[in-house]
DNA sequence: TGACGTCAAGATCCG
DNA sequence: CGGATCTTGACGTCA
C-alpha cells in the first residue's frame, strides 16, 4: 500500500499534542471544579481538538499518534460518572473514521503513575481502571488491536523477581480487551530490555524498546539498538500490527533520560539507517511533537515532493528570520531548484538556525517582514502601536513577545492563514 | 518530605 | 480589566 507520502514500511509519529496547530489545545479541570457539567464541557472540546489533530495528521502524511491519557479528564476516577462513549459516540467514531481513512495507527500510554505490579492492592485496583479507561477510549474509536496500550512494568520494591510475579500474576487477571491492547516497554529506573523481553517471554506480551531508556539503563552494554529491536520484534504477531518502538535523543544540557527541543536530523538518519528495511513503527518522545514528526519523515519518505518542504519552510520561515538571516537566505538559495529535494539540508540548516540567540537587530527585522503583511491595511491604532514596539525593540527596552502578541491578533483579525500557521508565534 | 514529569488551570500581581 | 508570571494539581515510588 503507497500513500501520498511516507514509507509505506515505516510509520513515524509523535506524542499528545500538536504544536502551532491552530484549534488543538487539550483542556482540564482539578477535582474541585470536575462537576458533570464541567467534564461534559472540556471532552466536548478536547473531541474537537483531537479532531483537529486527525486533520493535521492527514495532510502531513503522520501514520501514528499517540491520544493523551488527559482526553477525558478523570477518566478513569470515580469522579467522572458520565457514561462519556455513549454521551459522545457520534464524535468518537466520527474521529475513528478520520483515523481509518487517513491509515492512522493510534495508541495510549498511561503515565508513571499506573503501578500494575504495585504491592498496594488499592494501587494495582485503580492501575486496573485506568487501563480499562484508555481500552474504552480506543474501543469507543473502533480502533483494532494494532492500537496499543503502552505501559512500564512498574517497581522493583527490593525484590524484583517477586515484583515481576506480581506483575504477571495481575497481568493475568486483566480483561482480555485490556490484553489485546498491552504492551510493555522498558524503563530508565527499573525494567531495563532484558527484563521487559523475559516478561514477555513468559506472558506473550509484545515488547517495546525505548532506546533512551536503554542508553540510561542498559541491559547489555555491548548490544547495540538493533539487536534489541530484532530481539522486540519477535514478541509481536500478526494481529497486533506493525512493531513500534520509542525514540529519543538525549538533551545535553538536562538530566539523563531527558528528551530533547527536537530530533537532531542526523542522529535520527543514522538510527534510521541502520533499522531501515524492517517493519517499525517509530513513536518520537520530543518536545517539538509534530514538528519533529514532519521533520523525519520528509527526510526517509521515498516521496520526494519539493513542495512539502515548501510548505514546512513556509512555517519555519520568520522563526529562522528572527535567528539567523543568514541561514534564511541560504534556505531560500537551496530551494530555488524545483527539480531538487533537500530536506534534509533545509533541516539542518533549520536546526542551525533555531539553535541561535535572537538578537535586537534580527528580532526587528523579522517583525518587520511580518508587519509588512498588515501595514497597508492596519488602521491608525494598529499601526501607532506596533512602530512603539519596533522602536522599544531595537533598543532592546523590550523582547519579541509584546509585538508577536500584537502582531498575531492582527493575524487572526484579517485572517491571514499564512501566518496563523508560522511558527514564529510559537517557538 | 520532596523530587520526579507533564501540561494547563488557577492564583496572584501589575499597570 | 486584560495580561504577565508564578504556583498548584494529580498520580505512585523512592531516596
Amino acid at each position: 500500500m503507497k500513500t501520498e507520502k511516507g514509507n509505506p514500511d515505516i510509520s513515524i509519529g509523535y506524542a499528545c499534542l500538536a504544536v502551532g496547530v491552530p484549534n488543538t489545545e487539550q483542556r482540564s479541570c482539578i477535582l474541585k471544579n470536575a462537576t458533570g457539567e464541567k467534564l461534559a464541557e472540556i471532552i466536548g472540546h478536547n473531541l474537537d481538538a483531537l479532531e483537529k489533530i486527525m486533520e493535521y495528521n492527514s495532510r502531513n502524511g503522520i501514520r501514528l499518534f499517540r491520544i493523551s491519557s488527559d482526553l477525558i479528564p478523570f477518566g478513569s476516577s470515580p469522579v467522572n460518572q458520565l457514561d462519556w462513549d455513549r454521551m459522545f459516540e457520534r464524535r468518537f467514531q466520527a474521529i475513528g473514521g478520520q483515523i481509518r481513512t487517513g491509515g492512522i495507527r493510534v495508541s495510549m500510554h498511561p503515565g508513571q503513575y499506573t503501578v500494575l505490579n504495585s504491592p498496594d492492592p488499592g494501587v494495582v485496583e485503580r492501575a486496573v481502571d485506568d487501563l480499562r479507561y484508555h481500552c474504552r477510549v480506543l474501543s469507543a474509536l473502533g480502533a483494532d488491536a494494532s492500537a496499543k496500550i503502552i505501559l512500564h512494568v512498574g517497581g522493583i520494591y527490593n525484590d524484583k523477581k517477586t515484583a515481576v510475579k506480581r506483575f504477571t500474576t495481575n497481568w493475568r487477571q486483566l480483561d482480555d480487551g485490556i490484553k489485546r491492547r498491552l504492551v510493555i516497554e522498558n524503563d530508565d529506573k527499573c525494567f531495563n530490555i532484558a527484563d521487559i523481553l523475559e516478561i514477555s517471554a513468559a506472558t506473550g506480551i509484545p515488547a517495546i524498546y525505548d532506546n533512551l531508556h536503554n542508553a540510561v539503563k542498559p541491559a547489555d552494554p555491548a548490544a547495540d539498538d538493533l539487536y534489541w529491536i530484532k530481539e522486540c520484534a519477535a514478541t509481536w504477531s500478526a494481529g497486533d500490527g506493525a512493531q513500534k518502538i520509542h525514540y529519543s535523543q538525549q538533551n545535553p544540557n538536562k538530566k539523563p533520560g531527558s528528551h530533547t527541543g527536537t530530533i537532531a536530523i542526523d542522529g535520527f538518519l543514522d538510527f534510521y539507517r541502520r533499522i531501515d528495511g524492517r517493519c517499525v513503527d517509530i513513536m518520537l518522545e520530543v518536545k517539538d511533537k509534530n514538528l519533529s514528526a514532519v521533520k523525519c519523515i520528509l527526510c526517509t519518505t521515498p516521496v520526494r515532493q519539493i513542495r512539502n518542504i515548501e510548505t514546512e519552510w513556509g512555517r519555519y520561515k520568520y522563526a529562522v528570520l528572527e535567528r539567523s538571516p543568514s541561514a534564511y537566505s541560504r534556505i531560500r538559495e537551496l530551494l530555488k531548484d524545483k527539480s531538487g529535494y533537500p530536506a534534509v539540508e533545509f533541516y539542518r540548516l533549520v536546526e542551525e538556525a533555531l539553535g541561535s540567540e535572537i538578537t535586537a537587530g534580527n528580532a526587528v527585522n523579522a517583525a518587520q517582514h511580518v508587519w509588512g503583511y498588515f501595514k497597508d491595511i492596519a488602521d491608525a491604532k494598529e499601526k501607532q502601536a506596533i512602530e512603539k514596539d519596533l522602536a522599544l525593540l531595537a533598543g532592546s527596552q523590550s523582547s519579541s513577545a509584546a509585538i508577536k502578541r500584537k502582531l498575531w491578533k492582527l493575524a487572526v483579525k484579517y485572517n491571514s492563514a499564512y501566518l496563523l500557521d508560522s511558527l514564529y508565534f510559537i517557538l
